[in-house]
DNA sequence: CCCCCAGTAGAAAGCGCTTACCGTCCCGGG
DNA sequence: CCCGGGACGGTAAGCGCTTTCTACTGGGGG
């Protein structure tokens, strides 16, 4: 049926080893029988069987990337870079690899369940993206898991994450606190006093390292009292900003500025504030986190802070496939750049 | 190294081939003798070799999903759908798949690269998301491709795209031609006769699909005339909006609407008519296409048209699996719903 | 002039799994 | 009481490739 490696070493008038050696070009074959064997592969139209090959060679080039939403550009962004990177044949070690991009939904069950079936493909390297969720069990089960693949020799490699308690898988994150102090800074320094804030979901790296830098800034201030009061929970949806937002107001009327977990959440609050007839930046500042690109497009353009996700996605391919080595400590921090825009300014007064 | 089969049927007392079975479920196995299977399985953590099996059955729970951009929502979301669809265990045949997602970034080389890979891993279907080049040779190049895929076992679907010329792989397509001829029609209704279009990249069906219903509409009003004066072409990105909209309004000052080939694109315009002072739609109108789940939140909220992106991505994974038969012709067509918001208007009087 | 080695190519043993093909056992009907 | 057959389980032959080990060749040094 389909033409196999055996096929080609017969029209090439070779022994399929030698097919082998010249496709995989890791073994001195002379030019004129890697021409005679190119040739062949070019008539008979042949593609390597890649699962008899990763059997055979007990590895695979597949790479894992798990994202909690492709659908959403966060997630887009970096998963689109881990795959541009990891395209790229390597000099040393192998072609170009493919990326199984696996949506968790943020479901920590899929979530092992794909690195399962990852460890069943036999993937080269898995990469995670986006915040960790925060419950001991699921870490457990998660590092749990993890170890299993690097004991398979996968490489694991987290982006968008903190490092992993207790394992050393190398990592690329971001520093959501620090960006978040600032951001919160920023609008002390103009004048704001009664700040809302938007929160992501419960128990997850990135909304906690985002409220704590928050906080840290607030506390800076001496504004540290009405921090929880101020603080509505949701997830990382527009309409958790919307429906926030209108319970910040319900709060604290007097509210001047709203402080969003992310540029999605900070869209639906915006919506709401101008469906009640706030506007913007006039009454209410607003502002996001992640400055996806919609952010310069909102109206008025939403001051945010920077996350060069491109970049990690990058680097985290170059770290899956063993191009880099990881810093001592195993740890990339990616710094976030404050983007003051038109959506924050200084409080109306009175 | 590894657990293996043999090292599961050692510890449950029972052949490799029972194992397998108990795993593969299409072969009776007593239930004391599955039980013990089973046992044998979680205590040593066992997981499939998968290439191997793949190998041995000949078929692998891969399926390729292509795309042009994953960092656009526009292909994220079609590309999450029809994993979600995927992902799920089906009664009759195999358990959950895993979707590969290429990133093509719009170059026919890297589709076919890509398609060669996908073969390489023997994936059990490939989904060819988005608009489809123009292009006589690359045209029969991919139906080349493609019917080696199939020939090899692969199901081939088209997703987001015209059924492929000379080939009948079923396709979920849209119906792109009448959502732009809704909308322009729509912009006609409320009285403008002068509309500048920005297209989108040259020599893609979506592209033509679309400027072919804007023009419709314009030559059932009479307004053929102007229609290639007052196109400007660029890419599917923001700053080609930008660009083009600054065009446009070179070209003819007196412009009333613009309608941009998709909604990136319009923000772009948006942003440019912003910087120049005009206001949307008081000036002049804006319409974007597919209504991403941005397009309601820029201001002027866009009147767009929604495009069923997750609905196709889930019918393409059906397709994909052979969970839904294609209907006769093979081609499922979606149509497009024109949303009307805030960035239409009607023209300004005088 | 012979031997040895660098340079190449082939033979063959798996890699871990699926599955066609056979035994074996036990039940019920003749 | 014997035999046929259904229900299970085992045996073994690959699936297509990689890779070790072996074999052969020719040329240069001893």
């Amino acid at each position: 049926m389909a033409v196999t490696l055996a096929d080609v070493a017969v029209r090439a008038g070779v022994s399929a080893a030698t097919v082998s050696r010249v496709l995989n070009g890791n073994y001195p074959v002379a030019g004129a029988t890697r021409n005679r064997v190119l040739r062949a592969v070019e008539e008979l139209e042949y593609v390597v069987n890649g699962p008899a090959s990763a059997l055979a060679a007990a590895t695979s080039d597949l790479v894992g990337v798990l994202v909690n939403d492709i659908a959403d550009p966060f997630f887009g962004i970096m998963a689109g870079a881990v795959q541009s990177e990891i395209g790229e044949p390597t000099a040393d070690r192998g072609g170009p690899k493919l990326a199984v991009v696996c949506n968790t939904g943020g479901s920590p069950e899929r979530e092992l369940t794909f690195l399962t079936h990852l460890q069943r493909q036999r993937a080269g390297a898995v990469v995670l993206t986006g915040g960790a969720l925060e419950d001991e069990a699921h870490r457990t089960a998660l590092a749990g898991r993890l170890g299993r693949l690097e004991a398979a020799g996968a490489r694991v490699v987290l982006c968008g994450r903190p490092p992993l308690e207790g394992s050393d898988f190398p990592a690329v994150t971001f520093d959501n606190r620090e960006g978040a102090r600032q951001l919160t800074a920023h609008l002390l320094e103009l004048g704001h006093r009664r700040l809302g804030y938007l929160a992501g979901p419960q128990a997850r790296t990135t909304t906690r390292h985002r409220l704590e830098g928050h906080r840290e800034a607030l506390a800076a201030a001496g504004l540290a009292g009405d921090a929880s009061r101020l603080t509505v929970r949701g997830d990382y949806g527009r309409s958790a900003g919307y429906a926030g937002a209108l319970e910040l107001l319900s709060r604290e009327p007097g509210l001047t500025a709203i402080v969003a977990a992310n540029d999605t959440v900070a869209l639906g609050a915006c919506a709401a504030l101008r469906d009640r007839g706030v506007r913007i930046p006039d009454d209410v500042s607003v502002t996001g986190f992640d400055d996806l690109p919609f952010a310069v497009d909102a109206t008025p353009a939403l001051t945010t802070v920077r996350l060069p996700l491109h970049e990690a996605g990058v680097r985290a391919g170059r770290l899956a496939l063993g191009r880099e080595t990881p810093p001592a400590g195993g740890v990339v921090t990616c710094e976030g750049e404050l983007m003051v825009r038109a959506s924050s300014a200084g409080p109306r007064r009175g």
